[in-house]
DNA sequence: TATATTTGCTTAAACGTTTAAGCAAAAGTA
DNA sequence: TACTTTTGCTTAAACGTTTAAGCAAATATA
């Protein structure tokens, strides 16, 4: 009982020509008389008729579908970012299909699964924290078909990839919070193995060092940079016997739990201590004290990592090259940092 | 120079049979022997082999894909929900494909088309609050494919629906400020035409009459219920010249705002207004005063829209039904609401 | 032993589209 | 007029799978 969709042949029949001339009116081919273009047309129109894109996509060998992997979408940056791919590629009539890790390495090899499964034309990612092992993204490199990482990236894939300078962005927090007159500065860096984290932690090392401010071991503390984890981070930096008067938190979801601690110990933010995040979630603007924090161009990333993948589909070598796209991060200054 | 897939016909050469056998093979049909299937299977690892889930799908009709359709997926309550159908349907051997409508009627439209175009086997949809016209879901129905709405759904649809017992919700919520002490309760509701939020209103209503309170229309405001229209709908409030000594606020991000203007304005939230939000996001225990709110059970919410979905599936009728399932909400008492 | 059933495969068509190749008719060129 | 080119289509194969139908050999049943 089920409706019979229209297709092509059904078209042929009612104008009484072959279905390649269809398809070819459909689209537009210029060996095919306007007439005919016309006719086919209205009566693709009269029968409702929707192309198969299963047919088409196994026919041409492509599925016009992009893989989009990221570690959540619940955070603002990722689905920002999601949002403006999705802009840019529906427009070159691609779709996405979005799939999240939640951090996890296995989770996000059987999203690559799925994606090759479903015969994506690229992929799109953001690494778990959890991933270090890369050969399943090698496994997309050896498809043959286009990988473009933001955010979270490896040099090691030699693949396309958009982010922010990392490096730099510490830097510029570290001698923000230095003008702010702050002289013990404390990191609650993400894990050393993903590089943006590395390097965050290397831009706050060398800017004390620039400004021979004391780098004591102490001060400087690796963190899965949950909300959770900055509590206890911060409480840990707290028990030092000698604690910071700044703090500078690699991720914005740690830095709400440390302020949250903080709070509740009656420790006032900024006068006692500075705190700085990263990541410029909405959040960040709302609680008390608002929070400094560090812009990443979620919107720009978005759409510079869908146009790579425009650039490399269309272009149309195998072979992947490293090719590295960085913004300039920008410091928002708020509350939590303007020490009176 | 592109690297051919390995293909099933591949596979047969190898063997030396046809690759009718090889496909019944990999899917352990009864009708050939252990040993041809040990066979097959062993070629199969050996080249690699992946099957071609285009061909399949165009075969038998069904591309084991299925749409979801959100607001948008950076509210904890939709990345919940849609994380957890995505398990659900993952065991099963369905991918999804996630698409946001940002609360626009015009992107919903684009996302149905886009999705249908994908050839999806059903679709799982939280509607925009834009959205009125219900055509672009009858377009959807009249696929044949299953459809099933959570949260944000429509009677009329006569489709699948699962939700909370919103008109319950706001009764809890109103006899709880009640007990509270509080004696003129505002409510900021979202859009009537939206049925979910239309009865929360009633709920509210029907909760201040069954306690013989005060209900005058001025306490009754009706918003889109971002941050920002919370803060100005919450100024309204308060600019009456009998402001309510409590507000409950049918989203959490615009309680969030009305709280913001409240501490601005120098308000003691709960002691000057009780304040209730609705969500249980989890920035409402993260703030300062937590904010008491509503579980709407999002995990539940998406098991069962799964569930739902491949009930349909499995009953190859066409005729969808009207076929509702309401969980109960559950009220999580926070700082903002315990008055002294 | 003769017949029926089961086993294990093969053949061929189908899903709906695209596209290379081909061909007759019309139009252009010398 | 005789040739070439262009126009406007058709034919047929292909994409990689699944599956209905069929058939010979092996096994079971009477």
């Amino acid at each position: 009982m089920k409706k019979k969709r229209t297709t092509i042949k059904d078209i042929a029949t009612v104008l009484n020509i072959s279905p390649a001339a269809v398809s070819k009116a459909l689209h537009d081919d210029s060996r095919i008389s306007t007439k005919t273009k016309d006719a086919v047309k209205r009566v693709a129109k009269e029968l409702n008729y929707q192309p198969n894109h299963l047919a088409s996509a196994l026919r041409k060998g492509k599925s016009n579908l992009v893989g989009v992997i990221v570690p959540r979408t619940s955070s603002n940056f990722f689905s920002s970012v999601i949002q403006n791919i999705e802009e840019v590629l529906n427009k070159e009539g691609y779709n996405i299909i979005i799939t999240q890790s939640n951090e996890s390495f296995k989770k996000e090899c059987r999203n690559i699964d799925t994606l090759l499964f479903t015969q994506v034309d690229g992929i799109i990612a953001s690494m778990a924290n959890e991933t270090v092992d890369l050969s399943y993204y090698e496994k997309i490199k050896s498809k043959g078909i286009p990988l473009v990482l933001f955010d979270r990236g490896e040099n090691d894939l030699n693949v396309d990839y958009i982010g922010i300078n990392d490096y730099d962005s510490s830097f510029m927090i570290v001698e923000h919070l230095i003008s702010k007159g702050c002289k013990r500065i404390a990191h609650i860096g993400g894990f050393r193995h993903t590089r943006i984290f590395n390097n965050r932690i290397r831009g706050y090392i060398d800017a004390i060092h620039a400004h021979n401010l004391p780098h004591e071991d102490a001060l400087l503390v690796e963190s899965s940079l949950t909300l959770e984890d900055g509590r206890l981070k911060m409480q840990e930096l707290l028990a030092l016997e000698n604690p910071p008067d700044a703090v500078y938190i690699a991720g914005d979801y740690a830095a709400l739990g440390a302020l949250q601690l903080l709070k509740e110990q009656g420790i006032s933010v900024p006068n006692d201590i500075c705190l700085v995040g990263f990541g410029n979630e909405p959040f960040t603007s709302l609680v008390t004290p608002t929070i400094t924090s560090i812009n990443q161009h979620s919107a720009q990333i978005g759409q510079l990592a869908a146009e790579t993948f425009l650039k490399r589909v269309k272009m149309d070598t195998v072979k992947q090259t490293l090719n590295k796209i960085i913004l300039d991060a920008e410091l928002i200054e708020r509350d939590s940092s303007q020490k009176k």
